[in-house]
DNA sequence: TGTGATACCTTTTACTTCGAGGTATACTCC
DNA sequence: GGAGTATACCTCGAAGTAAAAGGTATCACA
């Protein structure tokens, strides 16, 4: 049996979105627009990448999701739960972890 | 037709190998342990990976190999073209915008 | 002799992310 | 009334990277 880890860069779309959701709740349409900002253009994520990534965090139970009438359009607003909570400290370490191991490779010239 | 760029968050193992190499020629065997030492171990990177991109890097111009033997073992040393030399340049520039996105994004918000 | 380290390589699979499409409502401008 | 734009949701298929596992061969050493 072939079994294989996600690649150690992945889940920094999740990672975005359950901070930006901690911070308050938002729906998905927001959510691009507001990574965009807030990653000052750095990072575009697109509704294909956003919707998905949602629906597998609210059936993982890091997201609830309600739903909000407004102007006549409808939408799913998303909090998070503790769950999500914790699982954006844990992506959040390990972005750190990674993120320092390439700054210290990219880092020194001080060899001969 | 379809077609898709590569993922944003991708190209680190590429990155880091160009910049090994950046400082010295180096064997695909030799990476290997390197990139893990290098980033304290929070990196590591299998032959699996290493050698498909030093390949790939190698038809595309931005590394020379040379073999060379020693011990009567086969060791295919990898160094640096100018081309390479500027692919690493891109890649760092395109490291450093994703990463200080995501650290825009991770900040303390100051709001409410 | 056989085990472990060195050194190369490829193939298969898994996974994320991307792009393009599709639906529907509301608002504006002509 | 019709066209066009913005909002808001969604899904499917393709593309591409990286992971794991396996395969070969040499050398050292016990």
């Amino acid at each position: 049996m072939r079994q294989s880890n996600p690649p150690f860069m992945s889940g920094v779309p999740e990672l975005l979105l359950l901070r930006l959701l901690g911070q308050r709740e938002m729906y998905g349409y927001e959510l691009v627009r507001s990574i965009k900002l807030v990653t000052n253009d750095a990072i575009t994520l697109g509704e294909g990448v956003i919707y998905p990534v949602l629906h597998s965090l609210e059936r993982n139970g890091a997201l609830k999701a309600k739903r909000k009438k407004v102007d006549g359009r409808t939408r799913v607003y998303y909090a998070l739960t503790a769950r999500g909570r914790k699982r954006l400290e844990r992506l959040h370490g390990e972005w750190r972890r990674i993120q320092s191991g390439v700054a210290a490779a990219m880092e020194e010239p001080a060899n001969a």
